[in-house]
DNA sequence: ATCCTCGATCACCGAATGTTCACAGCTATT
DNA sequence: AATAGCTGTGAACATTCGGTGATCGAGGAT
């Protein structure tokens, strides 16, 4: 059988690529807690770790990027916390470190839903360059819309300032509601479910017959139409979702100050169809 | 320190959530090959062994879910290899699965982009766990997006919009007939069942003497004829079920807006305007 | 301590959608 | 050609969905 090649001496754990994540471990082995602490600071993650399971509600308030959790020390209702965990949150990047364990048990670990399986004891540069690969696909996804400014009809969103404007003059929207518009304009023209929209704005799986979603478009088509009457921006699909898109309102087509002809022909579309 | 509790005998490897994947395999390996193929076919998994580092190019072509890859055999140029193949990429899950290793190689190989790395002996049902929890994700996120726009006649089956689309116009349709149509459509001319359709739309086990396909499909040829009067999509196959394809209808063999061509098929529709 | 903003829920209502049924029209057999 | 079994149709009926305004409670700011 052949070597593995030799890897470069470890490079830089602040490698440029690597943000910082928030992360949450759950164990209470303390001499590897300290090793590990130290590491997560020295890259700049906020951690902090709990001595047991918290309640899922309580995880989901923190807004995590990942979770390290021993199983061990969970006890009887580690796979059902695990289960419950990873349900709530199908976004949450979850990685079992845990001590000797068999095959059978890192596969339900794996398929109830964590993303990695680590044995005990194991090195902390290792796990969390385990963290990192699991939260790596996400963060890819959702970094490429916090580019530049989004703009679409009057409208210009810009993350650098959590809001939107309307030739210059804030929308004042709250966090969530720019949270909210910011990923429906980045989302391309695409029909958002409210599911998706639910998971990736509120950061947790939405239960049926949540009607966050609702009341906050509707909030949001407030405050854009009294900024820009104009326009409409977020078009309801019936039984599906919302899909963002600047459009010309009826009997609006004199635009003041509008880029001259092109728009104007667009509107003959779905919406308009649907709206029919 | 506590004992981690036991799993439950191992469930079902087929388990009814888990989607037939691509993946391919780097490794020669005889003898765990061999278990694995034997597994992955039961998991009705296509899967390709390769005995070398195959060109990026091909793997990219082989449009695979996941890779599995043995380091150890492609030598000195493997970090090179793996680093391409990750880069070229960004949606592939990358499972090294590899002897003998140092954290500090582990941890290079992650950083590199492979998303877990497990090390041989490793039981092969562990490796498929960990190579479905690698791809859970990008399913998540990728799944939509991935089967873009089908196209058959004047007809324009969009996934992003929910919605199919005629010359740019859109068919109105609502969520239940678009996801009927899009079944059709992507069965590929093949006859479905009313059972399999069912189970497929709806999710659950039609009841004998349900109508509702039978209903949908009307409702579903009358709206298609009324946006594209000169095709018929759905075909009745008596006692079986439904086919689809497009077909000119009888004495219409004169398209009449066909001749110009790309013109009439670039409508200045919403997806030209999103597209701006 | 008190005011105020923001987010989570609720109940209500009109509208869009899905289900079911009876009957008419077809198809393949006898 | 007659018949039993499928399928097409249209409409009534039941359900679900989305828009809306109001209320309530947790925190933050004053």
């Amino acid at each position: 059988m052949n070597e593995l090649p030799n890897a470069r001496p470890e490079t830089d754990s602040q490698g440029a690529a690597s943000l910082a994540l928030r992360i949450a471990v759950i164990d209470n082995d303390s001499g590897f807690l300290q090793v590990l602490d130290k590491r997560l600071d020295r890259l700049g993650w906020e951690h902090r770790t709990l001595a047991g399971p918290a309640p899922v509600d309580e995880v989901v308030a923190m807004r995590l990027s990942a979770i390290v959790i021993d199983l061990a020390i969970l006890g009887p209702q580690a796979w059902e916390y695990l289960e419950r965990l990873c349900e709530a949150m199908p976004g949450l990047g979850v990685v079992v470190c845990t001590g000797r364990s068999s095959v059978a048990q890192r596969v339900r670990g794996l398929r109830l839903g964590a993303d990695d399986w680590l044995t005990k004891p194991c090195h902390p540069e290792e796990l969390i360059a385990r963290v990192e690969a699991v939260v790596r696909r996400r963060r890819e996804v959702d970094e490429r819309r916090s580019a530049g400014p989004v703009e679409a009809g009057e409208l210009v969103i810009r993350n650098d300032h959590f809001q939107a404007f309307v030739e210059g003059r804030s929308v004042a929207l709250t966090r969530r509601e720019f949270e909210l518009i910011e990923l429906l304009a980045n989302a391309d023209g695409r029909v958002l479910e409210r599911e998706d929209i639910y998971q990736r704005v509120w950061g947790y799986a939405m239960v049926r017959g949540d009607r966050s979603v609702d009341v906050f478009v509707r909030k949001l088509r407030h405050k854009l139409e009294a900024a820009s009457p104009n326009w409409s921006y977020i078009h309801t699909h019936f039984g599906v979702g919302y899909r963002f898109a600047a459009e010309l309102r009826e009997g609006a087509d004199i635009v003041p100050d509008a880029p001259p002809a092109d728009f104007v022909a667009e509107p003959a579309n779905e919406a308009a169809a649907l709206e029919a």
